[in-house]
RNA sequence: GGGCGGUUAGCUCAGCGGUUAGAGCGCCUCGUUUACACCGAGGAUGUCACAGGUUCGAAUCCUGUACCGCCCACCA
């Protein structure tokens, strides 16, 4: 492709994203531009290194939307980044995601009739190494069809031996530092995916329960047996969990139990005697006011139990069926239990009511069973401190989070949070290199082989077990930012790329993903992870759903880029979106940014194809010389200038959406519907010097190099295919995803040009739509008479030509004066355009024709004096003019006398 | 229960203290001028949710209200 630089390339009439994608995407791979040091980086070391984070998907997923766009702001980034000439990285990974791995694999296992179980722990993992190297290359070829300029040389797995020494050595320091912990406590636990889950795991799920109000009788303190006669009713939400209760708790300031204080119930079933207690966290006014306890299986009860010393005991297990604490109920399911329990319960009438309640209920985020607490013996790492170290990156500014409005959501976790479990009992991870002795001690390596001993009473190795449970896969996806560097080696990449620039990911795992990596990062590194967090909002469907394929109502992004390219699709994720927003995602929205891709392409198939015949094929760019341009080149070049700072300026807020409608209006709106327009007209002037039509097209190429610069880290694929095309200067690179990003041109900057060209303009618009009311032939050339002042006459002429065929104009005479123009207005369309004046000419005297013009001029006026008004009535405030900046004040002050004057124009036209 | 967003043209959204509130889509009228009908020219459409307040000036800032959405929270 690079051979046809230069010469007659055949571009098809249609933008079709399947010719040019593939193989652009391919030249990148070749040049090895992805990679810093690869051999096509232009990668100014001395300048900054710019580090992008992304998170990594799970290896056994797909592309969705969210990927394909959080995919396109990261790429976005490190397109810009890279054509600065910093050294950019935007590492590739992988996440081993242990329990939705586990999820998917035992699915799959099950319809070969295998559990995890039955295959045990060593055929599980093969098989799941298996299943994960036919599946990791989905994930990574869809974010390379997106165009993510990942440097795959640096590809990581949260599972490889680069990622497993980083949690070795992360948990032994913790560990040796007193963060890491082991204890017995209350967790949360799903029995369908049979492991602990964290706090975030467990998705709390509006859900109408019942509410039951059960008797426990109390003990007859003489007898010691249960009083039929006297009893205390408790309202429950899991009637099933009563024959772990510990205890029956009440308001100690509620006076209905006060005398009950210190008496004791029989829980039925289990006929366990239990105590009356008071504690304030009972809600008088809630149920009956009193409350069973099951320390065992309940937070709330866990924490009431902890206060009171009261024995707890666990009736579930690993599967939540009622354990041998159950009597009779040992063995059922837990809802069954609860049938069963209930009967019971009003067979022997001490059942009172069943009432529909409202609840939250805890479900698994993966499996969505009803999450369980019960105790169990765990790993935890202590939150508290990290998690002061991480406020304090924030709040010094270390660390920078985007929007900012997730400051303060982030600051509330960060204080909250609870300390966290570590301990996951799955197979599919890193497991936790913790051996116990027989006599209760515990080593912690880092060493891959294992301790050689117990630390404490140096028991050999053969007598040790290691702890059977595996990390929480956020505990390595939280060392990501540097595990992936090589740490805890000191590697050139660590020195060189870390702490990373931007960490780019969606608001919802900002505490699964973004809290640990700082807590952790900072604690293990000394350093902040990334001095950026920028959030991206959700995608959602055009009702504002969250996609999901079984509603049906997903966008599967390889589809839309196969139809309508990876550059359009980029372009309709980021356009209108703001950052921490969500946004929708509908075919028109899609649709558009297709036909900006093709508005972009066959722009250039102009402007290939407009090279005047003088230029040789292969010619070097250069910026044209001055002299010989005309107004409207002028003009373009420093629209060019303009939006090149407006796009920086954008771009140093993050604002990707800004820079696509920035450009989107300023490649269609300018360079399509007037650059192009007016060079064409002076390309085909026969009246001008070769050199001086040369430098038309000389523009035109100057200000698309320009755009597609600037639209390259957002359309890669079309920016880079045109641009390949087009001539270059002897400095270029020979591809644009290395060419220098533009600079801000102040010496092509020409407000004067800008002006003065844009008040031609606003005359061809005014003519038009003068014409378009009176109902005029489109196609009828009209004579025009036109008044312009003085100052405008040179440009005026220059773009006579123009102004003639854009306004179907001919002959299109000026006028010395405006009176003159005013003279002859007989059947004449009026025009005014700011300063300019004029007098369109229908070729017949037509009355319906001149009454709509009238109305036309009515209006105009109408409008005018309204306006007027409105400016009049501000000037005679004293308060605004005295108290307004004076900046402000003047320019109401030029608007009223610009308004008075058309008023006047208006009116003596309608006179 | 606490917190955070949202409420702007028929639809989706941008604008977040200063002239006449914008875009895309849709709609209406025209149009095959040799880049593009995935196009061009022109047009219509808004008490910027509501009520107060601050200000010379409010869609924009403050307070409250109403809906909608999301996040956090141990009423069993």
């Amino acid at each position: 492709m690079a051979s046809d630089r230069g010469e007659e390339a055949e571009l098809a009439k249609a933008y079709r994203p399947v010719d040019v994608e593939p193989g652009i995407f391919q030249r990148w791979l070749d040049a090895d531009v992805f990679n810093p040091d690869g051999k096509g980086s232009r990668a100014d070391w001395s300048k900054q290194p710019f580090v992008v984070i992304q998170p990594p998907p799970n290896v056994t997923g797909s592309l969705h939307l969210g990927h394909a766009q959080r995919s396109t702001v990261e790429d976005i980034m490190t397109r810009h980044a890279r054509m600065q000439g910093r050294p950019s990285l935007f590492l590739p990974g992988l996440d081993h995601a242990s329990i939705a791995a586990q999820y998917v694999l035992d699915k799959r296992l099950a319809t070969k009739g295998e559990t995890r179980q039955s295959l045990g722990r060593d055929k599980y993992l093969e098989a799941m190494w298996e299943f994960v190297r036919e599946t990791r290359e989905t994930i990574l070829s869809q974010q390379r069809s997106v165009g993510a300029s990942l440097d795959m040389s640096r590809l990581r797995f949260t599972m490889d031996e680069v990622s497993a020494a980083a949690v070795r050595e992360a948990f032994v320091r913790l560990f040796r530092e007193g963060l890491a912990y082991r204890t017995e406590a209350l967790i949360h636990w799903c029995p369908g995916c049979r492991t602990s889950v964290s706090d975030l795991e467990v998705v709390p799920k509006e859900t109408t329960g019942s509410l039951w109000t059960m008797r426990y009788h109390l003990v007859d303190e003489s007898t010691g047996a249960a009083d039929p006669d006297a009893w205390i009713a408790v309202a429950t939400t899991r009637p099933e969990t009563l024959l772990g209760d510990t205890a029956v708790a009440v308001n100690p300031d509620d006076p209905r139990y006060t005398a009950l204080i210190g008496r004791q119930a029989l829980v039925p079933f289990v006929n366990r005697p239990v105590p009356i207690i008071a504690d304030s966290v009972v809600e008088m006014g809630f149920g009956t006011g009193a409350v069973k306890i099951t320390p065992a299986h309940d937070q709330n009860d866990y924490d009431t139990g902890k206060r009171h010393g009261l024995p707890m005991i666990t009736v579930l297990d690993d599967t939540a069926h009622i354990n041998e604490n159950g009597a009779q109920y040992a063995g059922l399911d837990r809802f069954e239990a609860r049938k069963q329990i209930v009967a019971a319960l009003e067979g022997q009438g001490d059942l009172e009511s069943i009432k529909a309640h409202e609840m939250m209920l805890g479900r698994c985020q993966r499996s969505d069973d009803v999450v369980e607490p019960r105790l169990k013996t765990q790993w935890f790492i202590r939150v508290a401190p990290l998690a002061a170290a991480a406020l304090e990156a924030t709040r010094s500014g270390k660390t920078q989070i985007l929007p900012e409005r997730f400051v303060k959501v982030w600051e509330h976790w960060m204080t909250e949070m609870r300390d966290w479990n570590v301990s996951r009992q799955l197979w599919w991870g890193h497991r936790i290199p913790a051996w116990y002795c027989p006599d209760g001690h515990t080593t912690v390596t880092a060493d891959p082989a294992g301790p050689p001993a117990c630390e404490v009473c140096s028991r050999p190795v053969a007598e040790l077990r290691q702890d059977d449970d595996i990390f929480d896969t956020w505990f390595s996806s939280g060392l990501w930012p540097f595990s992936t560097l090589g740490w805890p080696q000191k590697t050139r990449d660590f020195e060189r790329f870390y702490p990373g620039s931007v960490m780019e990911t969606a608001y919802d795992i900002i505490f699964f993903w973004v809290a640990r990596m700082m807590m952790l990062g900072i604690h293990l590194t000394g350093e902040a992870p990334f001095h950026t967090v920028y959030l991206s909002g959700l995608i959602r469907d055009p009702y504002g759903q969250k996609m999901s394929k079984t509603k049906g109502n997903s966008v599967d992004p390889l589809e839309t880029i196969s139809e309508v390219g990876a550059d359009a699709l980029r372009f309709a994720l980021i356009n209108g979106s703001a950052p921490g927003n969500d946004s929708k995602l509908g075919p028109e929205k899609i649709e558009n940014a297709r036909n900006f891709a093709n508005k972009l392409w066959n722009v250039a198939r102009f402007v290939l194809g407009a090279k005047p015949g003088s230029i040789p094929d292969g010619a070097t760019r250069q910026l044209p010389d001055r002299e010989k341009l005309g107004p409207a080149d002028r003009w373009i070049l420093s629209r060019a200038a303009e939006t090149v700072a407006a796009v920086d300026r954008a771009m140093a807020l993050y604002g990707f959406g800004d820079v696509s409608q920035i450009l989107y209006e300023a490649l269609w709106n300018e360079y399509c519907d007037w650059g192009v327009e007016l060079a064409k007209i002076r390309l085909a002037d026969e009246s001008l010097s070769a050199s001086e039509r040369e430098a038309t097209w000389w523009t035109l190429v100057d200000a698309l190099d320009t755009y597609l610069r600037l639209l390259h880290p957002t359309m890669p694929f079309v920016t880079e295919a045109i641009w390949d095309r087009l001539p270059h200067t002897a400095g270029d690179p020979k591809l644009l995803i290395v060419a220098d990003w533009p600079i801000v041109r102040s010496d092509v900057m020409d407000a004067t040009a800008e002006s003065e060209v844009a008040s031609l303009i606003d005359l061809v618009r005014a003519v038009r739509n003068a014409r378009a009311e009176a109902k005029i032939e489109p196609a009828a050339w009209l004579p025009v008479e036109v008044y312009v002042p003085e100052s405008l006459g040179p440009t005026f002429e220059a773009l006579r030509p123009a102004i003639e065929r854009l306004s179907r104009a001919r002959p299109l005479t000026r006028s010395a004066g405006v009176g003159a123009i005013r003279q002859g207005a007989e059947g004449g369309l009026s025009v005014i355009a700011g300063d300019i004046e004029a007098m369109v000419r229908p070729a017949a005297k037509d009355e319906a024709q001149e009454e709509r013009d009238r109305a036309r001029l009515e209006r105009e006026l109408a409008e005018a004096q309204g306006l007027l008004a409105a400016s009049r009535a501000r000037l005679a405030n004293e308060a605004f003019t005295s108290k307004a900046p004076a900046a402000v004040v003047d320019g109401v002050r030029a608007r009223t006398a610009e308004l008075e004057e058309l008023v006047a124009r208006l009116a003596q036209r309608l006179s």
